[in-house]
DNA sequence: TCAACCATATGTCCTGGACAATGAACCGAC
DNA sequence: GTCGGTTCATTGTCCAGGACATATGGTTGA
């Protein structure tokens, strides 16, 4: 199965420049050419490719890595592995895990739900979603995990947090808050999470789901009157967009509405971006929330305080 | 707000060479060059990008609409609406619209699980989520509705027909369903909506949302041991790539698998895709789920046939 | 020890040309 | 007159190779 360039952006995510770069820089990938030379890029050639993007997304440099063989890279992304050291669910997370591997479709669904249902939404996210993200994350970069049980690993999980955020009354409550990703961010799972835990807070949360246009976050932010606007960003999105983004929409907020920056990006931002509250793991969350509420009181009596003179 | 052309390609989804190549060739979008000649476009220009965007996915020519005004392109995606001719609910459409427009987001929501409740999973699927689809569309392209009043609509529709297909038992029944789409396919409402007319009829759907490569649908396919792998297409995706995709992918699936693409994108296919059922709308599912079973029926008569004498 | 600086590594953008694939118009046969 | 095939125009994708901005990591000097 031979594919041509377009064909191993869209699989790959790595832009056909970058590919061509890599090939005229570092002689990798250096793919055959069919009969009008144009590449032609082979399934080994594209598995390396995916081994390496993946260790650039968690902070690796190209030119350290693209000479490695696949089983090299993938010992690499083992050694990498910090401290394993499962927190809190024993055995969950390996039994989740060796679910998806054995494709167990329904034992997932129902061990996931009975989880959730015995430690309640925020504990699930914080204490089990979390780590077991983790581990998945890491064993995907083993090559333990193939795409598609990764894919069904979030879809499963996204069915249950949806669920059970259902389940609370909603529709009212401060703050409102607009959920949504940046063009070019692919992974939704992060709002979801987000919003199982601001949920159970009575916050009101509204998500646009990923994708947004800069402008169109800025016109949803105050055709929905929201005071707090929240973004998600996973490990492998561009700092740097990230960043020019946040300032952007920073300049065209309304100084009066909050704005959060939240997801593994979060970890690998080294500037201060003044205006924005970086919420670096999503325990922080309900904290930024909590501290949120306490400067809206004081706001309150402070503006109440200037009526009554 | 000046954008680079990476991000005009992000938020048009029309790539940089094409972009570079109406400029040459249309002489449009012509934008301002920065200190290093690199291009910024402006905030019209990606607006009429947008429009001529819209425009191209229901099947109009670049080179016929480039030089068109804004306003003349939306007038243009009015004139296209063919008929409206609500076939059943009387005004939930425009009411639903209007609320949209209002950025009602409970009020949306609450008339969503409303209808869901009156008409049934399949029926408010097909008569109240097709027609109201289309609706949202049009009005869209019409330029009447922000890109994130659609967004919210997608998002709620999400949650509405999620909880729904939750409340049915799951986890048995035949056939057993892989649903999915390609990778550079952004939309997965209509996965959603197939799975919610497919498992009231007692499928079993296994989704692994948007995007598996395609490798992996085949790999997910053989691990799931699947009867029917369904691969939902939006009107934008090109043709070319869903028949050249549609075509590997028979190949290396087992013919025991049946293959069905659906979406708007399969009415614009012309050539026979042998192997492949194309799906034109979403009540053809139903069907074809019907006479897969008469055909599966024969095949187990006959292979019980085989095995008695 | 820390900050400023510099070399190197890396990604993005540019131009302009070649060519493939798609759609539309045309033409001949039935 | 209509159907099917052929030709032509339109449109998108790929290529090469260069320029340059930015990030990273090490080094030097205070």
């Amino acid at each position: 199965m031979a594919l041509n360039i377009s064909a191993v952006e869209r699989e790959t995510g790595l832009s056909k420049d970058v590919l061509r770069m890599w090939e005229r820089r570092y002689g990798f990938p250096k793919p055959q050419r069919d009969d009008n030379g144009e590449r032609q890029y082979t399934a080994a050639e594209i598995a390396k490719l995916h081994a390496i993007k993946r260790l650039m997304d968690v902070g690796m440099r190209p030119g350290k890595i693209i000479h490695g063989a696949l089983d090299e890279l993938n010992a690499l992304a083992e050694a990498r592995t910090p401290a394993p050291a499962a927190p809190l669910p024993p055995d969950f997370e390996h039994d989740l895990v060796a679910m998806l591997r054995s494709h167990d479709a329904p034992g997932l669904q129902h061990t996931l739900a009975n989880l959730l249902m015995r430690q309640g939404l925020q504990k699930f996210v914080l204490e089990t979603v979390t780590p077991l993200n983790r581990a998945v994350g890491e064993a995907w970069m083993r090559g333990e995990l193939q795409v598609f049980e990764e894919h069904l690993y979030t879809e499963q999980l996204q069915v249950a947090l949806r669920t059970a955020i259902n389940a609370f009354p909603r529709q009212t409550g401060t703050p409102k808050v607009l959920l949504t990703t940046f063009p070019g961010e692919q992974h939704g799972l992060g709002l979801l999470m987000v919003e199982a835990l601001l949920v159970p807070e009575g916050a009101q949360c509204i998500s646009l789901g990923i994708q947004t246009p800069l402008e169109d976050i800025r016109r949803a932010a105050l055709a929905h009157k929201v005071q707090l606007v929240a973004l998600s960003f996973s490990g492998a999105f561009p700092v740097r967009q990230a960043t020019e983004g946040l300032a952007a929409l920073r300049r065209e907020l309304p100084s009066s509405i909050t704005l959060w920056a939240g997801g593994e990006m979060t970890r690998r931002v080294r500037k201060t971006l003044p205006g924005v509250i970086l919420i670096p793991d999503l325990a922080a969350s309900i904290g930024a929330l909590k501290s949120w509420r306490v400067h809206w009181a004081q706001a309150s009596a402070w503006l109440a305080a200037q009526g009554e003179r």
